[in-house]
DNA sequence: ACATTAATTGTGT
DNA sequence: ACACAATTAATGT
């Protein structure tokens, strides 16, 4: 899979692209430390990038996802207004992407029309999807939000999800005994059964 | 095929 | 939340 970003921009920027040189990652690859200055903007091609918040004790949630076609708003406003980054970014998959040279998306914002409606429309996509995290952090139980997680990856695996408790556990920013206790009980009330590394749905939630 | 190790899941406090 | 036990999968010999 693939994604044609290119459709989205015009030809002179498209011409640009040709200078930007394209790199391979491996999974779990650190792209961008926290409390670090941004020298280099990704532009996701394949694969799929992470970006998480960590605290002190190591407690990780994770803040949004860079889908193919998109890059990391967060690494663009920094840069753009001289902060240093305040998450970290992560491949969660083999990853192929574009390398843009910071100053770059300085000079795109002025002179392309199509980079800034690009940026503008990641900006307003991702401060959405954290607003939902905000929603769901501060309104919703633990157990609500890990239906609302399975629901979710359905959607995308079907009824037989490929995941750890462990990974889930993160998803949410819980701890995985606590998910595993959820599990078990939605287990025993013939909702889902669980085997080792999956989760099968045997009845809506 | 068997033993060893690592990863995942379960349980008690 | 933590420590540890139990189970299962992966890997080496």
């Amino acid at each position: 899979m693939q994604h044609n970003f290119k459709s989205l921009f015009e030809p002179q920027l498209i011409a640009e692209f040709e200078e930007i040189p394209e790199i391979e990652l491996d999974k779990d690859f650190v792209l961008l430390k926290e409390n670090t200055y941004i020298k280099e903007i990704p532009l996701l091609i394949e694969g799929s990038i992470k970006v998480r918040k960590t605290d002190e004790t190591g407690k990780e949630i994770i803040l949004y996802r860079i889908e193919e076609g998109e890059s990391c708003i967060l690494s663009i406003t920094s840069y753009l207004n001289e902060k240093q980054s305040r998450a970290e970014a992560i491949t969660e998959q083999k990853s192929r992407m574009l390398v843009i040279p910071a100053y770059k998306v300085r000079e795109w914002m002025d002179n392309y029309r199509s980079w800034r409606k690009f940026v503008l429309q990641l900006y307003y996509s991702r401060l959405e999807e954290l607003l939902t995290l905000v929603d769901s952090i501060s309104f919703k139980q633990i157990d609500m939000r890990v239906i609302d997680k399975l629901k979710e990856l359905q959607i995308k695996h079907g009824s037989i999800i490929p995941i750890t408790h462990q990974k889930l556990a993160t998803e949410i920013g819980t701890a995985r005994e606590v998910v595993s206790r959820l599990l078990k009980q939605l287990e025993n009330n013939h909702l889902i059964t669980l085997e080792r590394g999956i989760i099968k749905i045997l009845r809506p939630l």
